[in-house]
DNA sequence: TCACCTCCTTGATCGTGATCATGGAGGCAT
DNA sequence: ATGCCTCCATGATCACGATCAAGGAGGTGA
């Protein structure tokens, strides 16, 4: 009895442990990386923390009103934006400590909508109380004005990709993308599990299911991966680096 | 000699009022768009009027510290990144009124050379005092916001392009998007210059130079526009709308 | 006026990756 | 088990646009 009581307030201190920022193990990629101690509680007291999202809820709908960015605390989604009648694209995805909804500010509605592609929870920031707190903490404002212009690169590299590489140098390139990515969050950057579909990427990528899945299996001849559904092993991750750096 | 000295002096007035937001034809557009004018005070009070670069020349080059941003005010520019050895990829094109360097925040570098496509001015804007005096100006931080993401909602609609759309609804799209722009600076829609060649059209929209020729020859056949060097005469906006936006 | 550029156009051929078609693998409810 | 999904793999064919090739148009300097 004692025993359980012990328990459940451990449990209680664990989730509020968990739902703060200070103790949150992304908080070295996250907003308010660069935040001190006291400015990082203020920052804490704006968010909201939303019941986890199962695979296929989404965030919120494309043409939904703008009212809060996202920080994605664990799982992953996609972005995908419809126009005209059941022609899809994704065009991102998110992985833990990413900013969703920054597209949105401009026009005060979200032009894509945001799916879990997997069990996902968020912290919701509603941005007018960001854009007010960011008056106050020229850190918190710097940061922000970096995670957009980091997106603005990370745009313009995709851009390159699509109109210039190959359907190899594609699936390279994102193979490295999310090693990399994997790594800096300190997982394996050798061994992960992908949570979107072939169609996924290849909605992503500009590229055919088909053409996808035809050179994960080359690639797995040459040894680069080793793939089984959505298991990935990276074999090789040099000379997939150097086949998605490839000129030509 | 009265009538030499009096001009001289309207001279300097007229050019002491054109380098002022205050009296700037774009004011409507730019950067201190929702500003007060004791507020656009302020703000003009940052920027630094550059000399008009010459076709060819670059405001700046790919990886040169970031120090700036800069609004254009006339003329135009192209924005270029350089991978490997000799393959270019041109990333934007830049108007009057739109801003130029956001991408450079983040990594305090700009990440592509942007390049004068004709005699330009630029308006030069210090980035650290821009941060400043967005921390007192609640509306110029919003019009920032603002305009990193409508660059980021651009991006992505860059991006469906290149990955969705066919050769010729790229340059559908491309055409509809000048006119609008051009429409929204208070020129004609439908009858405009061009002020970059065809190969730059062809690397921006992911095509080559003989296809965009050819698409061009096409539109014209059909009576959509009628192309002349770098004269363009827009005969039928609808059609290229329709064109642009077509499934499939 | 000439040669020499760069920029653009047009024609012929070829290759990458889309599309069409089929079948297998795995999950899930009944 | 069975049926019914969705997701993935693989084969055959086809088309869009790249590439190769050649020549014209227009500007610029000697």
């Amino acid at each position: 009895m004692a025993v359980h009581a012990a328990n459940a307030i451990d449990k209680r201190r664990s989730l509020l442990h968990e739902t703060r920022c200070q103790n949150c193990s992304l908080s070295s990629l996250c907003l308010p990386l660069a935040l001190e101690l006291e400015d990082m509680e203020q920052f804490d007291a704006i968010i909201r923390r939303r019941a986890p999202l199962k695979k296929g809820e989404s965030l919120f709908r494309q043409g939904s009103a703008f009212n809060s960015v996202y920080a994605v605390r664990s799982g992953s989604l996609k972005q995908v934006t419809t126009e005209g009648s059941g022609d899809d694209q994704v065009t991102n995805f998110y992985l833990p400590s990413e900013l969703v909804g920054l597209d949105g500010i401009d026009e005060q509605a979200y032009p894509g909508s945001v799916i879990a592609l997997e069990t996902t929870t968020v912290c919701e920031i509603p941005f007018d109380r960001l854009d007010t707190l960011s008056e106050a903490l020229p850190e918190l404002r710097g940061q922000l004005y970096r995670s957009m212009s980091k997106e603005l690169r990370d745009d313009r590299r995709m851009m390159r990709l699509l109109s210039r590489k190959t359907a190899d140098q594609r699936l390279a390139s994102f193979f490295s993308s999310l090693s990399d990515r994997f790594r800096r969050r300190g997982y394996s950057p050798y061994s992960f599990r992908l949570s979107m579909s072939r169609a996924d990427i290849g909605n992503y990528l500009g590229l055919a299911v088909e053409t996808v899945s035809r050179i994960l299996g080359r690639f797995q001849q040459q040894g680069l991966v080793e793939v089984s559904g959505r298991e990935v092993n990276i074999l090789n991750l040099e000379a997939l680096l150097a086949q998605a750096q490839e000129e030509h």
